[in-house]
DNA sequence: TCCAAGAGACTTTTT
DNA sequence: GTCTCTTGGA
């Protein structure tokens, strides 16, 4: 008789195994990329339900996006339903016919399924909110209701903007909303309020911040609404003060599953310490007995600092949870290293790469698989021919190889803005190919408005998206209404929405435009009455027709209004799947997913396309054939990071995550010049991470010297081409000399610099000039420092005093 | 009150 | 190059 409790230990190698059979206590499991970490969180959710006889209402998993849960739920209805198949009928799953195949895996989601809670922290933490937000006790006294909205970022600045320009009546040049916002954002995490922040910021910008944040939170309440931090934060500044709510969730959730533990912030780990051990110290808490902490990740991948994640939470999970065993205790730990994705040239170069950086838990990749071909490096002249050669690449790859597809190609870059021209080339080679990311689905301004709308039927506090869509479409209220409303609403103190709904109020205060903001009222008065015996789809497709929106649509006879319409279309199209997918679907419900969703969840990925998406996007993913470009200096790594080592550590992280994505074959290209959003070209060198992967292991135009210097004749090709293009993009070089000495007033400024010259920079110490890039305003120079990577400055502004002739 | 045209910002990554 | 915001005229 086969044993069926070992179903999911089947094929596992022993480090998979002990992770899944892992039952009860706290575990690490340090998962390098391709390692099958995905593998071994479902088959532990498996094993805990079938072995163990844990209610799946018991079991909280938190995943990165919303995709993983997605992903994490179907792999887990698959295994459940095969195992199933085994006690049912006897028989294995790929004998049965396939409705009974459909029967078993409807059952098991809504016997197990949907009792989960998979999802991500945001998302997790709004739900729980929904149960509780009543309960919480603000400092301030500022109250929300369970109808709260939630904000995503763009909603959030809004808020900022009104409140520096309207109420705090300061110049938005001077004090930037966004700046603004993003130390609110900052202060927020790190658990100060706005009092604290005044107390402790001095001058005028520190003190109207802390202003706009104490401003800014009574807005979001006065809204009752959220923004994504509040999410988190509010959660647990609520299971800190109330002890019976605490209570209730952690006894609810006795196994906690955490996937990219790597990439969790100081308020995640602070919520999912207070739910494991209710509060207690983590290093003293001893009631495991029916109940685990099991995360997942791996410290090389950490590529979100910026959004305060931090990898030192993962690296120190052993002693906060742990038996002060020491940090290879393999009671708390599990280190999965065999990889099953990659050639071993590919892991190898990652391996290389990533022992650069010196913060890290050492691990490394042992592949499992052939070595496959050399790494292809491209170098190109600029970012048109750099599309060019990948998609060429592709091309040829495609016509050889019968059995790939453009579906198993990616392309990856660093930055949004660079897929771009590549799209451009495919659209020329009649590619097809998906861009993942960039503007999000529900940020596109005809789903705001719709949402809007829904939005103000459930919370009517919610003024920002009242005033979204008091005149959308238009219904003839002007700006001069809209003020006269919002004064009325300010000197009495009450939600705009209750001015509005007041016929007489409006009557009074309206003048011409009354007709309009009655209509309104009307119509959402109607869409109200509809609110609860209407599903999700049908209550958007009431909006869209009752309001006029699709009528005027319909009247605009521009492209852009077509695109508007199918995209409206494809709104409803969500909020029925979301209905299908969720037990009790409701607005509410299906708002706060529009709110958390990010563009990459819901693609549809069986197309057969070539993927385009930034690295930060890729993570998680695989692909036959990976071309990653604009491997430059200042590109990536990013500008920004160059001069910080442990920003620089992330971007090589970030490298390692793009390298890792790859099974077969890779492809890295850099461009010898860029073209910085449509204005001038800026010259480049190809990444220091291209000098980080052994010669060996790469074939095509590898860099002469370090990798991270270009080769001395580039320089000459260069001004060849330049001067057969006959663009006026670049003066000759002898009138460049000239009119350099212009403006600009370093002490480096009107001398001339040439390829051997050593030079004093005032920070940097002595270097020598290896290369002169462009001319005239655009000139700037290469130096070489001693223990440095080669830099790129303008000489009329650096710190720079010649030193000889070379 | 509405609309078109021009100015200006934007580019690091996202729940 | 592209999106958003402002401005001036109808």
């Amino acid at each position: 008789m086969h044993n069926l409790n070992t179903t999911f230990l089947d094929g596992l190698n022993p480090a998979q195994k002990s992770a899944v059979n892992h039952h009860t206590g706290p575990l690490l499991v340090v998962a390098g990329a391709g390692s099958g970490k995905t593998r071994a969180l479902t088959h532990r959710i498996a094993h805990l339900i079938s072995e163990h006889g844990v209610d799946p209402g018991e079991i909280l998993a938190v995943t990165f996006t919303n995709k993983a849960a997605k992903e994490m739920k179907e792999r887990l209805e698959i295994l459940l339903a095969q195992r199933l198949s085994k006690i049912q009928f006897g028989q294995p799953w790929a004998t049965l016919q396939l409705a009974q195949q459909r029967q078993l895996r409807n059952r098991i989601y809504n016997e197990t399924i949907k009792e989960l809670w998979i999802g991500t922290f945001h998302a997790l933490f709004a739900r729980l909110l929904r149960f509780d937000i009543n309960k919480f006790n603000d400092v301030n006294g500022l109250k929300w209701t369970r109808q709260f909205s939630i904000y995503d970022e763009s909603d959030a600045q809004t808020l900022v903007k009104e409140i520096v320009t309207k109420e705090l009546q300061l110049d938005p040049k001077r004090y930037e909303p966004k700046k603004i916002r993003w130390a609110i954002s900052s202060a927020k995490n790190k658990g100060i309020l706005p009092e604290e922040l005044e107390e402790e910021s001095e001058g005028r910008r520190g003190k109207l911040t802390a202003q706009a944040y104490r401003l800014y939170r009574q807005s979001l309440a006065a809204n009752n609404a959220l923004d994504f931090d509040d999410l988190l934060l509010i959660p647990v500044h609520l299971l800190t003060q109330n002890k019976q709510v605490r209570n209730y969730w952690h006894e609810r959730f006795k196994h906690i599953l955490v996937d990219e533990y790597q990439d969790t912030n100081r308020t995640q780990y602070e919520l999912i310490k207070l739910l494991v051990t209710n509060g207690e110290d983590p290093s003293l808490f001893n009631k495991w007995f029916n109940r685990s902490i099991f995360v997942v990740g791996d410290a090389d991948q950490s590529i979100y600092s910026f959004r305060a994640a931090d990898f030192r939470i993962l690296m120190g999970f052993q002693k906060d949870f742990g038996d002060q065993e020491s940090d290879d205790s393999t009671k708390t730990m599990v280190k999965l290293e065999e990889n099953y994705r990659s050639t071993s040239t590919i892991l190898k170069a990652a391996n290389f790469l990533i022992t650069k950086n010196k913060e890290r838990i050492d691990k490394v990749l042992r592949a499992t698989r052939g070595e496959g071909d050399l790494i292809k490096l491209t170098k190109c002249d600029d970012e048109i021919a750099e599309a060019e050669s990948v998609v060429h690449q592709l091309r040829l790859i495609e016509a050889a190889n019968r059995d790939l597809k453009w579906g198993d190609m990616a392309i990856l870059y660093r930055t949004n803005a660079q897929s771009r021209v590549i799209e451009e080339s495919l659209v020329r080679w009649r590619i097809p190919y998906i861009v993942v990311g960039g503007l999000r689905f529900y940020d596109r301004r005809e789903i705001k408005d719709v949402l809007a709308y829904l939005r103000l039927l459930i919370n009517p506090a919610d003024t920002v998206s009242l005033l979204r869509v008091l005149n959308v479409p238009r219904r003839g209220i002007g700006k001069t209404t809209v003020q006269r409303l919002t004064d009325a609403s300010d000197q009495l103190g009450i939600p705009l929405w209750d001015v509005v709904s007041d016929k007489e109020a409006v009557l009074s205060l309206g003048g011409r435009s009354a007709k309009g903001v009655i209509q309104f009222c009307e119509l959402i008065h109607y869409l109200k009455t509809q609110l609860e015996k209407t599903s999700p789809a049908d209550l958007i497709q009431l909006v869209i027709e009752k309001s006029g929106y699709i009528s005027e649509l319909i009247n605009d006879a521009t492209d852009h209004a077509e695109e508007r319409r199918k995209n409206l279309q494809e709104l409803i199209n969500a909020a029925a799947q979301y209905q299908d997918e969720n037990d009790n679907p409701d607005i509410q419900g299906f708002l706060a997913s529009a709110a958390l969703a990010s563009d990459s969840d819901n693609k549809d990925t069986a197309a057969d396309r070539i993927t385009l998406m930034t690295l930060h996007s890729s993570k998680g993913l695989e692909f036959p054939i990976v071309s990653l470009v604009g491997m430059e200096q200042g590109l990536f790594p990013s500008y920004r990071s160059i001069d910080d080592p442990a920003a620089l550590e992330e971007e090589r992280r970030l490298c390692y995550v793009g390298l890792t994505r790859a099974k077969e074959k890779l492809f890295l290209s850099h461009a010898c010049e860029r073209r910085i959003w449509g204005g001038s070209r800026e010259p480049a060198l190809p990444s220091i991470f291209l000098s980080e992967i052994p010669d060996e292991l790469l074939q095509g135009d590898i860099p002469r010297t370090g990798g991270a210097s270009l080769r001395r004749d580039n320089h000459l090709e260069r001004l060849v081409r330049v001067d057969r293009e006959k663009t006026n993009a670049f003066p000759h070089d002898t009138e460049a000399k000239n009119s350099i000495r212009r403006r600009f007033s370093g002490p480096g400024a009107g001398k001339s610099w040439s390829v051997g010259d050593k030079v004093m920079h005032a920070k940097f110490g002595e270097g020598e000039i290896t290369h002169t890039f462009g001319s005239g305003e655009k000139m700037s120079i290469a130096i070489k420092f001693k223990g440095m990577s080669p830099k790129i400055l303008d000489p009329r502004l650096a710190p720079i005093q010649p030193l000889e002739k070379g």
